[in-house]
DNA sequence: ATTGGCACTCCCGATTCCGGAGTGCTAACT
DNA sequence: AGTTAGCACTCCGGAATCGGGAGTGCCAAT
């Protein structure tokens, strides 16, 4: 049904959509005339209008306000209509003022992205971590923190680091502790979160665990070091939604909020674009949020061929998708390099 | 200037408050007289309410709309007309059921303490971390990660964890790193933060390094890793604000999220805070934040003798204190136990 | 197929109007 | 002297009204 639709239609709808992005306005036929190249009166516009109404590309606010594109026109649009470009030089210059710091740590690098996402697209940006279990485990250590307490601290590649309190029955020898952490390092550096896990029952039921009280012990307070955490997603820049005319009532803006406040339904949708290549785009209704209205554009971000984690913008339907689109993919892969090699100074992106 | 009210003026004064602080609208005579106990006709209360706005406790939003408590009039009231009472059982219950899971690490517990704090109060909940440079080093760690990159790990008491990354010239063999590892922890270990810096300048220049150039490199990394990091403020529950109706209009709630998102200015007072005893409590003007007509009520948390940070609320100036102020005393109280023991099912707080 | 013309619809901002709530003042009262 | 009833006055805020502007749909003419 995308098909069918002639070129004078196509770029009709396109004025139209294009036009409401920038105005947050009803579009009527007058503007497209003039916005038009060719020659053609406004009644013959209106009569494409109406045909596109009919095919739920259009609806009206009411009966004489000009149309405005539904979810469905974005679609089509994004699909068909939008060649999307590169970044810009000034958009390029930004990203280069706002990397991080030389020795940033991951987390600190992501939260960074999800500011650049958002200060260089003018919506939100959000961030989501790399899961704890997809990760390859680096390095694993015991620090004594007294009082019969001891802090795991899990390292996974890139530096990302995972800390969890644990508590023992009685205290634990600095020797003792130094020992257990050479052995599990030993028995565990490189591993995948998931492949440790089963290393870990395995060897709990072997022999040698059993003549060691020691080493039993190690065992048991890994595994509960491991037990995976809450996944962490940065969304920042919420504050832009305030200049969105569409979302300019306290209701609609309370709503918006509470949702940025509880991540946990932006997991699901990330979850989703991890496992899909390139940008994706998520209009309107197809995100599942509980407050429409917006759309999503994602990429995710890897290091060499595995997917780490997902990175986006969040914005009003009415989103100026042909600058966000390249926007997203140029810190996707920004992401991946400062991840990777830790290199700042970067040659152009290619 | 504050003794000389009379008993009634105190009275008049006090109704007008709470009931502004209920209602959020002006207060007039007829209100009054009903709210108070004695038989007082409105024309008395009249007399009364224009002496305490001549004093500068009220002021009145135009001719014939009723009286509003000015800045001076709620610090009268915090420091001689409320006696704060303690948390109610419902609340304790609700501090029971929120407690941070077993395990959590620190920075777990104090963005919890902020989520508490934000739900029972119903207005924003603010923690600043403990300074990095305040507490005493318990161990310090390098993991290398390749491509001549090291993560610095560094563990403050209570658990707080802070990593940094650190670029070397040429790679470090595994047995150098725990070398070197040893070394500083034997040379670091339990001194705090501003004395670490001393110590490891001192050592820099001692003969011993110099014969030994793996020992000068873990100095000079150490030195790399230990720079101040940023200070970590948590908020959360800034939707709250949407329920005042005093931010209902969009330009003001803008003005407030963007100020939630320069957690910096917050720095400032956060840090007058931690210097001070008991509940701190910043009426409006006082808290010199920008988008004025706010309050912030804040308290310490310590383990032992030691403040370690600040914790507390922000709404309204129009904020119900009476409630608010036992509910920061309570969580910064609990906050210093959960980090100081660990243990998680509590006496009562007394 | 396209277009000019025209009647019709609907929104939106400006204006007006009115009631309610509250004040300040004065004069009377205790 | 403090208190109160009465009264004129002020001001806000919501409801109602109005008119212009922008836009549509339809029809007849090209």
């Amino acid at each position: 049904m995308n098909g069918n639709l002639n070129d004078r239609s196509r770029q009709i709808l396109q004025v139209i959509i294009e036009d409401y992005i920038a105005t947050a306005e009803p579009v009527g036929s007058r503007t497209i005339t003039r916005r038009l190249g060719v020659n053609l009166s406004p009644a013959s516009v209106r009569n494409v209008m109406a045909d596109l109404e009919e095919m739920g590309f259009l609806s009206s606010p009411h009966t004489s306000a000009g149309r405005i594109p539904t979810d469905r026109a974005y679609r089509f649009y994004v699909n068909t209509l939008l060649q999307s470009g590169r970044v810009t030089s000034e958009q390029e210059e930004e990203f280069q003022q706002r990397l991080p710091p030389q020795g940033s740590d991951a987390s600190r690098i992501l939260r960074e992205a999800s500011r650049m996402l958002s200060s260089l697209s003018h919506y939100a940006g959000i961030v989501l971590a790399p899961r704890f279990t997809e990760n390859v485990l680096r390095h694993l250590e015991f620090v004594n923190l007294g009082n019969r307490r001891l802090l795991a601290i899990l390292v996974t590649e890139h530096g990302i680091v995972h800390n969890k309190l644990v508590e023992v029955q009685e205290e634990i020898s600095g020797e003792d502790l130094v020992r257990m952490t050479n052995y599990l390092n030993s028995l565990l550096q490189g591993l995948p979160m998931a492949e440790v896990r089963r290393r870990l029952i395995e060897q709990m039921q072997s022999d040698k665990v059993t003549y060691d009280a020691l080493l039993d012990r190690a065992l048991r307070l890994s595994k509960q070091a491991l037990t995976d955490t809450e996944a962490d997603i940065f969304i920042e820049g919420q504050a832009n939604f305030f200049n969105q005319p569409e979302f300019a009532d306290t209701a609609r803006m309370k709503e918006i909020f509470r949702a940025f406040e509880e991540k946990s339904q932006f997991l699901t949708l990330l979850d989703r674009c991890l496992a899909a290549d390139g940008v994706q785009i998520f209009i309107g209704a197809e995100t599942n949020l509980n407050p429409g209205g917006m759309s999503i554009i994602t990429s995710a971000y890897r290091s060499g061929s595995r997917k780490l984690g997902v990175l986006g913008v969040i914005g009003p339907t009415r989103m100026v998708y042909a600058s966000v689109i390249p926007i997203v993919d140029y810190t996707a892969r920004l992401v991946s390099r400062l991840l990777h090699s830790g290199e700042q100074r970067l040659p152009a992106l290619t």
